[in-house]
DNA sequence: CGAGATTCATGTGAAGTATACCTTTAGGCTTAA
DNA sequence: AAGCCTAAAGGTATACTTCACATGAATCTCGTA
């Protein structure tokens, strides 16, 4: 056995405080909460008169009546999520004020295994009151007992905002709707008002038409924000998020022009402008130049899709691989050549044998591939092939790099 | 040549199964009177 | 006898499977012009 040289700690501690330093040492953030996406501001800007309808909308909860229900629908990024909240604070503090029973709980429908069937969902709205529910093993009506039993000890008022509301009924119908409306009716106390939102613009027509009459008593739509819009919000944020000087010439501008070209999302505009900011701060350097700006913009578009990707199961994970190592195989040969639900299907059991993975049947991965559809991050359309079938045929619309990133981090994922 | 029948490959709905977890209940054991 | 613990019984939600039928246009078939 060889003997190990020794080596005398404290030169190679102080190297190790030396990385770190260059690290904290500078920051170009004033205060990077701002440009954050769950920040709400003080004050909201181009957005008066939506506050100002919710507001009055809502209202009479302060006198304890029940406030109509309330459907508020809009694009992504423009500021559904944010006035909700932003009037939610100031209606909880005068709640207060005037000692006003009232509840404002907000879940959001999107979040896999959190609130994405009704019982979940449920057990969410439970869990934000303080019950403890299980998370499986109680009949689903039991559920609903539990919430008149938590709701209904005294005269207040609950509002319920549903945000993503259209990515729930996507997935678990609209009949979970129908009973929450309907529970005002076996409440004695409490009334419950709903507030949905949803980034879908068509989603109310495909809606029962019981459900769609109740729920959008009111309805309050979100434009898009135009270019000037868009650069006031920033500028107002970037002021305090940032320190003097960091900000380069027409970086503002140039945030605010790409958000508006994707219709006009002013969470793409903040988080392009943090991203920008991040990868300033990592490389070091201290200003924020135009060229930083097409590095988030690159950045962020691959860090949604894949930390998306991430969150997924195995399984999930699998087919997508499948779905990428095809569309490579077939990009190859030279004739083009359309990706279908059985070409995918048949490598997907290849890869399930190879790796011992217990494999899903056809109709399962099914649903899967319809499910990546759902979340944009594959396109699926079914077709007819007239005397050859009927399938869908499946298509990767990603840039090139960011499939490349995905199936790096599938493989290491999935350890093939 | 054209209308209607056929065909294929898979979409899709419904019902069934496995699993994990819940509550209820009956039985057994302990304990205190 | 009352109280407490445990394990079995009976129930549910969820993810998945099984079964069976639905789809829809290219192709085939066959009667007709």
């Amino acid at each position: 056995m060889k003997k190990e040289k020794f080596i005398y700690p404290t030169k190679r501690d102080e190297h190790v405080n030396n990385i770190f330093d260059s690290f904290i040492q500078k920051t170009i953030f004033k205060n990077k909460i701002m440009l954050q996406s769950g920040y709400t501001p003080e004050t909201i800007q181009h957005r008066e008169n939506q506050i100002k309808q919710v507001a009055s909308i809502l209202a009479p909860s302060l006198r304890v009546e029940k406030p109509s229900n309330l459907f508020i629908y809009g694009l992504t990024g423009t500021g559904k999520t944010l006035v909700i909240q932003y009037v939610k604070n100031q209606l909880l503090r005068k709640a207060k004020e005037q000692k006003i029973e009232l509840i404002i709980p907000y879940i959001n429908c999107k979040l896999r295994k959190v609130a994405d069937t009704e019982y979940r969902i449920l057990a969410e709205l439970i869990k934000k009151l303080g019950g403890k529910v299980p998370a499986t093993g109680l009949p689903t009506d039991q559920l609903y007992h539990k919430l008149i039993e938590i709701i209904d000890t005294k005269k207040q008022i609950l509002i319920l905002v549903l945000d993503e509301i259209d990515q729930a009924v996507g997935k678990i119908g609209d009949e979970f709707l129908y009973n929450f409306t309907r529970l005002n009716t076996e409440l004695t106390k409490t009334q419950i008002s709903i507030i949905g939102i949803s980034n879908d613009l068509k989603f109310l027509d495909n809606l029962d038409p019981r459900v769609k009459s109740s729920l959008s008593e009111e309805e309050i739509l979100f434009p898009p924000y135009n270019a000037l819009q868009i650069k006031d919000i920033l500028k107002e944020r970037s002021k305090e998020a940032f320190k003097e000087g960091i900000l380069g010439e027409g970086i503002i501008e140039k945030c605010a022009a790409l958000a508006v070209r994707d219709h006009g999302d002013a969470r793409k505009a903040l988080d392009l402008l943090r991203i920008a900011g991040e990868v300033v701060e990592r490389e070091n350097k201290d200003k924020i130049t135009l060229d930083y700006i097409d590095k988030a913009k690159e950045k962020m578009e691959s860090d949604i899709v894949l930390n998306s990707i991430e969150t997924q199961p195995r399984q999930f994970q699998l087919t997508l691989f499948s779905i990428i190592q095809l569309i490579k195989i077939y990009k190859k040969e030279k004739e083009e050549r359309r990706l279908f639900t059985g070409d995918v299907y048949d490598y997907y059991l290849d890869t399930c044998k190879k790796t011992k993975i217990s494999s899903l049947t056809q109709r399962r991965v099914s649903d899967i591939i319809a499910e990546f559809d759902m979340l944009g991050i594959i396109n699926a359309k079914t077709i007819s092939n007239g005397r050859y079938g009927r399938t869908r045929e499946i298509r990767l619309d990603l840039p090139e790099e960011l499939i490349e990133k995905i199936e790096k981090n599938l493989i290491n994922s999935l350890g093939i």
